[in-house]
DNA sequence: CGACTGACTCGAT
DNA sequence: TATCGAGCCAGTC
């Protein structure tokens, strides 16, 4: 089985259009629902490279200890008007946000 | 081919 | 919380 990075990234995309209002996927969380685990800088790259006109909410992947991505302060901003805990730090409250199956 | 880098993750300190 | 180190994968030079 080899690598598709096209049908990967497509998968990432298709994921991450899916993500509730109010809640986050880490990038390895993503890149494990698209069938290819430890492939989470992948992921990060497709969300950076990802075009605008796809409108994705890419700001509600977040690294895996909640962490946001560096230099878009935005970001959080976003989250907390969509009722993402965050916490005092800036990071995002894993615990209560991340997105789990079970409550969607 | 080797070295370096990054929107990563996990565990230890 | 912050920082490391090791493991991870693809891109770039």
């Amino acid at each position: 089985m080899t690598f598709d990075h096209e049908a990967f990234i497509n998968e990432v995309y298709d994921i991450v259009r899916q993500i509730p209002s109010g809640r986050v996927l880490s990038y390895g969380r993503v890149a494990e629902l698209a069938g290819w685990p430890n492939y989470a800088r992948a992921v990060g790259r497709a969300m950076k490279e990802a075009p605008l006109t796809l409108n994705l909410p890419c700001h509600r992947v977040v690294n895996s200890q909640g962490r946001t991505v560096p230099g878009w302060h935005q970001q959080t901003i976003l989250l907390m008007s969509e009722g993402v805990s965050i916490k005092d730090n800036g990071c995002v409250d894993m615990k209560k946000a991340e997105w789990q199956m079970d409550n969607y």
